[in-house]
RNA sequence: GCCGGUGUGAUGGAAUGGUAGACGUGACGGACUCAAAAUCCGUUGGGCUAAUCCCCCGUGUGGGUUCGAGUCCCACCACCGGCACCA
């Protein structure tokens, strides 16, 4: 008998949908536990093969816990407002609304088929008023706690389309649409005060259970580092701060930089004597775009300051003061100390402009490069530091600063203020008025959702104002404050909005009282686990934290923290068809170096329509069905590494899948478990369980592909197929129902398979009656044995040293040691016997 | 440059410091078949060899620790990801 699996896929899909196994029940008595995935962007190419992979993994992990007796949430939605989608409206004159309503439908369809255990009755969709009616709510909570405020940013403008780009859209310093030169262009937009949480941030991933690179990575990205705010006074009798985290270097100061936008330099016009070289150069800088400023051009430039000098404050040394691009006006105080021995930067300006550079820590070579000194380093020419560390003399300095009332501790942060705001059609509106008499003021809750007005063109006007600036009729209205003329806020919020608290929604999706309701969110708060990419790590993954810990703050939430778990997958990557491996003769390889250059020497790259290497799920369904498909995207590998799609092997899980199928002609009608196969499917029992929750699908599936060999070779019962199929549920769910139906346990047991317990295993079953021992000389194998398991290491021994090998090995030696391993080795040390 | 990760057969990949290469793909051989596909059974790291006896080599490179190292330590090389003038 074949397998038709498209008919059995169809049919247990449909059981399913009429049936619901899969509701998740706020305030059933039974623990909970909620797995998320993150949910897809409608696009309109529909789903891509790294989709089923994240989602897979969970839904076997959703479904082995359900086996566990958990109340299991398992939700799904859409995060649909987004740039794509606003662009193909843009091209095709279609309302975005319109778009994002096919695409879902699309979608739906396409993870239906797939078959994963969502509770579709969660599902939301961020773009829907009665959703984003609550971001919208969140946001107000923000600006009414100070937390929204307007500031002038600079944003990224395409030169020739006259366009604000979102940063997604500057690739390689260049607008992605027409490869025009993208320049900063100062605009007011709402930030959100991210950085206000920043310790938060930091501290609490500590008690958290996220895979190590995550939490390394939003350190890093948070950027926190402890230093000193050293005060030096000015020849003209101002002041100037800088920020180090270097105290131990200042005897080393030979100079000092100014970011060419700090605001005291317009102070200084008067008595700067270069005012115009000045002048120029904050121009220059200004017009650089930061891809100039940085990426491009490392070269140090700068204008010494003609007519004011800086005092250093621990000796009293008088040194010139220049502006530099290298200098960054956002980070610390805009200014710093030149220490050219010990930094790199400082030393690449000092050589440049020709300034004195003086050996603060012994041991490097000035000539050459700055000698970074790290923790062990000792002080020359520092006054009362000489003789110490680094290590010592960084808080004794620190400390003198502080009682000398120069300097004072200082923490600062490589993270920025979030720009919240985005001149664009398809997004949440902010919910702001400005009245010239009272500000910004916050619409009432009772006008939100505040709805995107329809418009006719999405086209972002040519001044950058989002396309909702040129609807007059919205725009005016009235200040909720004091009734008078108002104008509405025309930018949107970012696509990142809505998916800061999807989570929260799904707990209690059509509440119109509330984001969730208070009793919802104790019930299924926090997210036990959270699969998502690598590339959502400084982004969503950080911005929702925030965005949780503010509702934390305001009583909305009952935890510090929205996801007690992060795991993350990696990419699912296509065959490079340029591929020098591939080629055939040595001409065709030169060819295609030739002619792709370092692309050849890749044999897997990210999926693209113009490499033809896009693999559509849909079409492996049809071929070879929905478990198929399920197993081999779980088979393929390591979960966290990339993998590479090969559809060869996929023949491999449809192969393994047809087996487990046709074990239904071999099988006996006997429900006792055949003693030979006892002892691997109790061991089979364990390791499956044990690597789903490790999300080790591909030595789970291996371990289940080993069981039916050796069902194969020993023949198998209908009791030894009852746990094998429990098992198999979570990984092909459509076929292990249709098999637990055939094999008469639907009717037995009077439910599906997925609604089983996992199958107990017995830990001493797990143990074979005999082992195969290695026995190693020296630690070099020569040999094996089989022993009874009990056996003691004198028996074992006594065998080992019977075995004919060991014996020829034994030839002109003494034995002077021996070590055993129980079960698994045994090592004898020989020596030449005098 | 900084931070993280990865290097294992033809190939995707397995291996709590304990028999390297589980499981799968591909290849080869056999059974079934008029034949092919499908299916089932077997072989498959390299060298040496009449041999699936032995022996030698083998987890990016070079050292080290250990009775024993793919795994731990030190130094290096290559590739991938992230950040990048953050003082």
């Amino acid at each position: 008998m074949k397998y038709d699996f498209a008919a059995v896929e169809k049919k247990w899909q449909d059981i399913w949908e009429e049936r619901k196994p899969y509701a998740a029940v706020t305030g059933d008595p039974r623990p909970k536990f909620y797995g998320l995935i993150e949910f897809p962007y409608p696009s309109g190419a529909g789903l891509h093969v790294g989709h089923p992979r994240p989602f897979t993994a969970m839904d076997i992990v959703t479904r082995k816990k359900r086996m566990d007796g958990y109340n299991v949430i398992f939700p799904i939605g859409y995060d649909a407002f987004g740039l794509p989608t606003e662009n193909y409206a843009i091209k095709n004159h279609i309302h975005p609304s319109v778009v994002t309503r096919d695409n879902i439908a699309n979608f739906t369809r396409q993870l239906k088929m797939l078959g994963y255990g969502f509770d579709w009755d969660r599902c939301v969709n961020t773009s829907d008023p009665n959703y984003y009616k609550w971001t919208q709510w969140i946001f107000l909570q923000m600006f009414k706690h100070g937390l929204a405020y307007k500031a002038t940013m600079p944003i990224n403008w395409c030169t020739s389309c006259k366009v604000g780009l979102a940063n997604e859209e500057v690739v390689d310093g260049v607008c992605e649409r027409c490869g025009g030169e993208v320049i900063r262009k100062e605009k007011s937009q709402w930030m959100l005060r991210i950085t206000q949480y920043a310790d938060r941030l930091i501290d609490d991933l500590d008690d958290l259970d996220y895979i190590e690179r995550v939490k390394i990575q939003q350190k890093n990205w948070i950027g926190r580092s402890t230093g000193v705010e050293v005060a030096f006074p000015m020849s003209n009798g101002d002041e100037i701060t800088v920020y180090t985290t270097r105290a131990d270097t200042l005897y080393g100061v030979t100079y000092m930089v100014i970011s060419p936008e700090h605001p005291i330099l317009e102070q200084w016009k008067p008595i700067l004597s270069n005012w115009d070289e000045v002048a120029a150069y904050q121009a220059a800088a200004a017009k650089k775009s930061d891809f100039e400023r940085g990426e491009l051009n490392k070269d140090k430039t700068g204008v010494c300051l003609q007519g004011i000098r800086a005092i250093n404050p621990v000796n009293g040394a008088s040194v010139p003061v220049f502006i530099s691009d290298y200098v960054l006006m956002g980070y610390g105080t805009g200014c710093v100390m030149g220490v050219p021995g010990h930094d790199q930067r400082d030393w690449e300006f000092a050589m440049k402009f020709g300034l004195p550079i003086i050996e603060v820590v012994k041991g490097g070579d000035m000539t050459k490069e700055a000698f970074v000194a790290k923790d062990d380093g000792i002080m020359v020419n520092s006054g009362f530091m000489d003789g110490m560390t680094v290590r010592e003399a960084i808080p004794a300095m620190k400390k003198y600063c502080v009682e000398h009332g120069i300097g004072k501790e200082k923490v600062n942060y490589k993270l920025r203020d979030w720009v919240f705001s985005r001149q664009r059609y398809w997004g949440e509106p902010i919910p702001l008025v400005f009245c010239d008499k009272c500000g910004w003021v916050a619409l009432d809750e009772s006008e939100l959702p505040l709805v995107l007005p329809n418009v006719e063109s999405y086209e972002p006007t040519d001044d950058g104002e989002s396309p909702l600036a040129k609807m007059t009729d919205w725009v005016n209205t009235t200040c909720p404050a004091c009734g008078g003329p108002a104008r509405r806020e025309t930018d949107t919020m970012p696509n990142w909005a809505g998916s800061c608290w999807y989570y929260l929604r799904y707990m209690d999706p059509n509440n119109d009282k509330a984001a969730v309701s208070k009793e919802a969110e104790e019930y299924w708060g926090p997210v036990d686990w959270y699969n998502g990419g690598m590339e959502h790590t400084t982004l969503h993954l950080l911005y929702s934290r925030f965005w949780h810990k503010f509702l934390y703050d305001i009583g909305v939430v009952h935890t510090k923290e929205p996801y007690a778990k992060r795991t993350s997958h990696g990419m699912i990557l296509g065959r490079n068809p340029h591929y020098v491996g591939y080629a055939e003769t040595e001409e065709e390889k030169q060819a295609l170096i030739e002619h792709y250059g370092s692309e050849a020497l890749r044999p897997s790259v990210k999926m693209s329509k113009s490499l033809g290497n896009v693999v559509n799920p849909d079409d492996v369904i049809r071929e070879y069905g929905t478990d198929t498909m399920r197993v081999y995207i779980m088979f393929i590998g390591d979960f966290e590494k990339t993998a590479t799609w090969s559809d060869e092997a996929v023949k491999g899980s449809k192969r393994f899948l047809d087996r487990c199928f046709n074990l239904l002609d071999l099988v006996k009608d006997d429900l006792s478990v055949t003693p030979e196969n006892e002892a691997l499917i109790h061991k089979t029992i364990k390791k499956v369980g044990d690597d789903i929750l490790e999300l080790k699908m591909n030595t789970a599936i291996a371990a289940l592909m080993s069981l039916v060999n050796q069902f194969y070779a020993n023949g198998c019962t209908k009791g030894d197929l009852k746990p094998f199929v429990t098992l198999l549920s979570p990984f092909a769910p459509h076929l292990a129902e249709e098999m637990w139906e055939q094999l008469g346990f639907a009717a037995s047991e009077g439910r599906m398979a997925m609604q089983m317990s996992w199958p107990e295993y017995d830990e001493s079953k797990t143990v074979d009656k005999k082992h195969e021992m290695a026995v190693q000389v020296n630690g070099k194998l020569r040999s094996t044995i089989v022993v009874d398991s009990d056996a003691d290491e004198e028996t074992v021994i006594r065998t080992a040293l019977a075995d004919e090998k060991i014996q020829r090995q034994m030839a002109g030696m003494e034995l002077v040691k021996t070590i055993v391993v129980k079960n698994r080795i045994i090592n004898l040390i020989l020596k030449k016997a005098n």
